[in-house]
DNA sequence: CCTTTTTTTATGGGAAACCGTAATTTACTG
DNA sequence: CAGTAAATTACGGTTTCCCATAAAAAAAGG
C-alpha cells in the first residue's frame, strides 16, 4: 500500500497536477519539492525519523537556476535515494522520449515505472501508482515500444566514442589520435572506417550525418 | 474582465493544473480541449452563439497522434482564431525557449502574454491572467531577456531544409537537385556551401556533423 | 535604360572521405 | 615455439567535400 509520497518536480504547474492526481487516489500524506537536493534531504530525514516514503515521483531534467545543486537531475537523485533507502519505489514522470535514457532507467536504476508527459499522462499516472502499490512495474505500451526500438541495433562504447567525436567536429582522419590519447584500441583509421561502415550497413545509411542524427534521436550521444 | 476561457493543451496533467489555476482565480466558465482543431471549433461556435471566449490559453507544440489535425500547432491555432475572433486575447503557455519563436509570437502574432513552463509557471500564469484582464500584456523578465538576446543564431527554412537533407544521407552535391524539385531558390551548390559555411562560422563549427547534432538538440530537425 | 550592387551560379585545385586490397600485428592452437 | 586464424593497420585510387575565385544573373538606384 502506498500512503506517503514525495514529488520532485521543478515545474510548479506539473507539481500541482501530480498533487491533485494523488488527492484523487486518496493519498493525502504527500510532500513536494522543486529541487533534487531538497528531495534527497526529505528522503533521508524521513528514514531517520522512521517514517520513510513509500514512493518517489520524480522528473528527470531540473532546470538550473541560482540555487546551486549537488544533484544534477533525476537520475542522480534516484541513485542517491537508493543508497539512503534501498526499498524506495521510484516512478519517473518526464517528457524524456529518448529510448536509451528510458532503457538505462529500467535496467541500471531499476525504476518501478515510467510515465511520459504527454496526452494521457494524468490517467497513466494513476494507473502507474495503482500498479506500483501492488508491487508491479508500470511501463505503458508506447514506452515498451521505444525500448524495443532501441534494441534494433545496439552501439558499443567504441561506436559511441567514434560518433561522438564526429559530432564534435573531429575530422575522421584525426580520430585515431584521439582514440590513442584515450587509450582505446583499436585506433587505426581503417578500423574506424570499418566500424562506421558496419554501422551504416546495419541501419541502411550512407552518410555519417545520418548516424549522428540517429544517435541523437536515441539519446545515445 | 475575463470570465470565459478556453484551454488548448495536449498534456492532460498540464491541462488539469491550468484549470486549477483558473479555479483559484474564480474563473469558472472554462473549456478545455486536447487538440488544436477542437480549439478552433469551440472558438467559432462560441462566436456564432454570441458567447465568445475572453481568453485563449494555448500550448505551442501538440504531439501528433492518430487523430489527424488540420492545424499543426499553437501558432496555426492563433492565426486561425484571430480570423474568426479578432478581439480574442491570447496567452501562450509553452516550454518553448527559443528566442526567435517567442519574438515571432510577440511581433507577428501580437499575443497578449507568454508564460514559459518552468519553475514558477503557476504563479506567473495567475499574474499573466490578471494583467491581461486589465488589458495589459504580460511577458516575464526572463522572457524579455530572451527576446533581447536575439544574438543567438536562428535557422531559416532554407537552413533547416539543407540540414534535414544532410541528416537524411543526401550527398551535398545532390542537394541542388532536391532543392529544385521542391521549387526552392536558390538551389546552386555554391549557395548551399555558402549557407553551410555561414552557419558553421556563426556557431564555431567546422563539420556538417556538428550542425546535425546541434539541430537535433534544438529540435529544429 | 544603364550602372552599380548584391546575389546566385560555375569552375578548378587541394583536402578529406570512401573503398578495396595488401601488409602487419595480435591471438589462438597444437 | 611454430603455424594458423583473426584482427588491425597501412596504402593507393576514386569520389566527394571544401574553398577561393570568377562569371552570370538578379535587384536596386538614379
Amino acid at each position: 500500500m502506498i500512503t506517503k509520497v514525495l514529488i520532485a518536480e521543478d515545474h510548479e504547474s506539473t507539481n500541482i497536477s501530480v498533487q491533485k492526481t494523488l488527492e484523487e487516489l486518496a493519498i493525502i500524506n504527500t510532500a513536494y519539492v522543486y529541487y533534487c537536493d531538497d528531495a534527497l534531504n526529505r528522503i533521508a530525514q524521513a528514514v531517520s525519523a522512521g517514517s520513510s516514503f513509500d514512493l518517489l515521483i520524480t522528473d528527470l531534467f531540473f532546470e538550473p537556476d541560482s540555487n546551486k545543486q549537488t544533484l544534477s537531475g533525476g537520475i542522480d537523485l534516484i541513485a542517491a535515494a537508493r543508497i539512503v533507502q534501498p526499498d524506495l519505489k521510484v516512478l519517473v514522470f518526464s517528457a524524456e522520449n529518448r529510448p536509451a535514457t528510458i532503457d538505462q532507467l529500467c535496467h541500471n536504476y531499476d525504476i518501478d515505472g515510467f510515465v511520459r508527459k504527454a496526452r494521457n499522462d494524468a490517467r497513466e499516472l494513476k494507473e502507474a501508482i495503482n500498479e506500483i502499490a501492488q508491487h508491479r512495474r508500470y511501463f505503458p505500451r508506447h514506452i515498451r515500444q521505444l525500448i524495443e526500438k532501441k534494441n534494433a541495433y545496439s552501439f558499443s562504447d567504441f561506436d559511441i566514442t567514434i560518433i561522438t567525436l564526429l559530432a564534435q567536429g573531429i575530422l575522421q582522419k584525426d580520430i585515431p589520435a584521439h582514440l590513442q590519447y584515450k587509450g582505446i584500441k583499436p585506433s587505426g583509421l581503417s578500423s574506424v572506417e570499418k566500424r562506421l561502415n558496419q554501422m551504416k550497413d546495419m541501419l541502411g545509411f550512407t552518410k555519417n550525418e545520418q548516424l549522428v542524427a540517429y544517435c541523437k534521436d536515441l539519446g545515445a550521444i
